[in-house]
DNA sequence: TTCAAGACTGCAAACAGTTGCACTAAACCT
DNA sequence: AGGTTTAGTGCAACTGTTTGCAGTCTTGAA
């Protein structure tokens, strides 16, 4: 039924190791024979079989992804520059779900262990301690999160934070709201520090809020009533979200009130008016962390963000 | 270094064929030598490895996803559903995009072909004889896409047409536009042809164009100038690029002009106008289509599709 | 001409499981 | 009591590849 390297070796009267050799180490094995061999099981349409390869070498050539969330726009950039890094070196590429929930990750992470050569990790949600332990199973790069001990690929949030609030700043505001992310959040504290450090605005927090569209539409009454002319939102999501509280409120974009997004999603490209935002490097993060995985290497690298300036801020009244 | 059945063998003194049994056919074993085993083995922190029982047994559990680009919006909801199936049922999912390369799909279902015990094909670029060759090699299912001998998942885009045209007459629209996709498409043809049925408007057909929102924006001009008060898009980004495009001609929607799109997707949902568009059953299909996969039944199903009405639409003026 | 070095290639033992078959012991039946 | 079924377990072959080791055959050098 299947072609094997049995067939290909028959077919081409040669040991199997020598057909195995050709296509693994295709150096150790004659010219002539080589090519008598490749075009035989090209005839055959013979493929190795990556599960047996595995058995042996003890490498699959699969990588695993996991993230919270895969409907959420944040990641899918992320998902296809990994995807994309992943075929230019033969490898394939697990993608995972974890709907919000740790036990999931540690589920899943469990499962990939035998069948991926390493697992990238988008903002784990998992205790430290649980990583730690999951580490000696299976090589992983973490993303948005600081680990010790594992491949850490950060996006500086916080650099892009200050130049949003200096933006706003630049632009005439005086008070500037944040509006900020869910309780235990990373990214949360890693804008507020920034935030905050900007001179010449007073910054007012409001929050936790839930890091949705939802969560911003609820914020819109405590921005209006907080005396801010500008804001700075945990997310795309939220600024979108806020907007159109504002907008039920009778204020407008960018004319009553400045708002710059964090995150640069598609849907706030697309969103009227278009929203000023901090672009997250997710497709240069995902890239870079199959990359870590693969050459194996143990590095923490920070990736740049930068402001993208559209129609949702402007100086105030 | 790692743990293997042999290892849990003989640490509860059974036969690896045993401890083999317990995992894979826990009836056949007794209720004793079971539950030790499986202590053992929880001790052990023993991990069947896929791999190895994909061999023997030529079932790898693993599954695989193929879409055009996982970046589009359109896609991230189907792809967390048919993860979703998957887990459910203790398989895993590979997910592939092909960047719109029909070459790109086809490397990828042979690449696939070893490693998975099936694929589901989003709308399939590549033609018909290269798809019937490649089901030889792995069973796969199709979805949005007829061909004949695989399983195939069609969402009734026709009827959901159907419907959004019908909902611009109700309105008052007398002389409607559709603005097409792109020129081979199976779901344009199967929206022209559904529109055109709608008894007492005039379809006006103005494409074909991208099927992004920069299709939809370059098509303002002729929309304005075809004399029509209301519109069907072919997706909704190419709505909402056409909105964009109405609104720098000074038309403003839906007082105008009514807009519809297709898809429901995301950004549309958060747009401004809220797009009316027809809902796409995209996670049902996802779904569906694993489930399909894994019982290996071959048949095809028609989904539902149905309209969205929010903020895009009015009585012509 | 002889010998060592290289270049190929074959042999066979892994890798981690599954499974048909044979065997034992207990339970059941008449 | 003797024969037959049944439940549980062991044995060993098999899945498709890789790889260390050992041969064979050229080549080039002394």
């Amino acid at each position: 039924m299947t072609v094997t390297i049995r067939d290909v070796a028959r077919a081409s009267g040669v040991h199997v190791s020598t057909v195995s050799r050709t296509f693994s180490a295709p150096h150790m094995v004659n010219a002539a024979t080589r090519t008598r061999v490749l075009t035989v099981a090209e005839e055959l349409g013979y493929r190795p079989n990556r599960a047996a390869r595995a058995l042996t070498t003890g490498r699959t050539h699969n990588l695993g992804l996991i993230v919270a969330d895969i409907a959420n726009p944040f990641f899918p950039p992320l998902i296809k520059a990994a995807h994309s890094a992943a075929r230019q070196r033969d490898y394939h590429l697990f993608v995972a779900d974890t709907d919000e929930e740790p036990a999931a990750e540690e589920e899943l992470i469990q499962a990939f262990s035998k069948q991926v050569d390493g697992v990238v990790l988008c903002s784990p949600r998992s205790s430290n301690k649980a990583l730690e332990r999951l580490a000696e199973r299976v090589p992983f790069v973490v993303i948005n999160r600081r680990l010790r001990g594992a491949a850490t690929v950060l996006m500086d949030v916080g650099h892009g934070a200050r130049l949003a609030v200096e933006h706003l700043a630049g632009l005439g505001h005086e008070r500037v709201a944040l509006v900020s992310g869910p309780a235990g959040s990373w990214t949360s504290a890693e804008i507020r520090t920034a935030a905050e450090q900007v001179p010449g605005v007073e910054l007012v927090v409001i929050g936790p809020n839930a890091p949705t569209e939802r969560g911003g539409f609820a914020a819109a009454v405590r921005v209006r009533d907080s005396g801010v002319t500008g804001v700075l939102a945990y997310n795309d999501l939220v600024a979108i979200g806020l907007i159109e509280g504002l907008g039920d409120l009778g204020l407008s974009v960018p004319e009553d009130m400045s708002v710059v997004g964090i995150d640069d999603i598609v849907p706030g490209r697309l969103n009227r008016p278009k929203l000023t935002t901090v672009a997250m490097p997710t497709a240069a993060a995902g890239r870079l962390a199959v990359d870590l995985l693969i050459q194996e290497v143990s590095a923490t690298t920070s990736l740049e963000t930068r402001l993208v300036i559209r129609d949702s801020t402007a100086a105030p009244r």
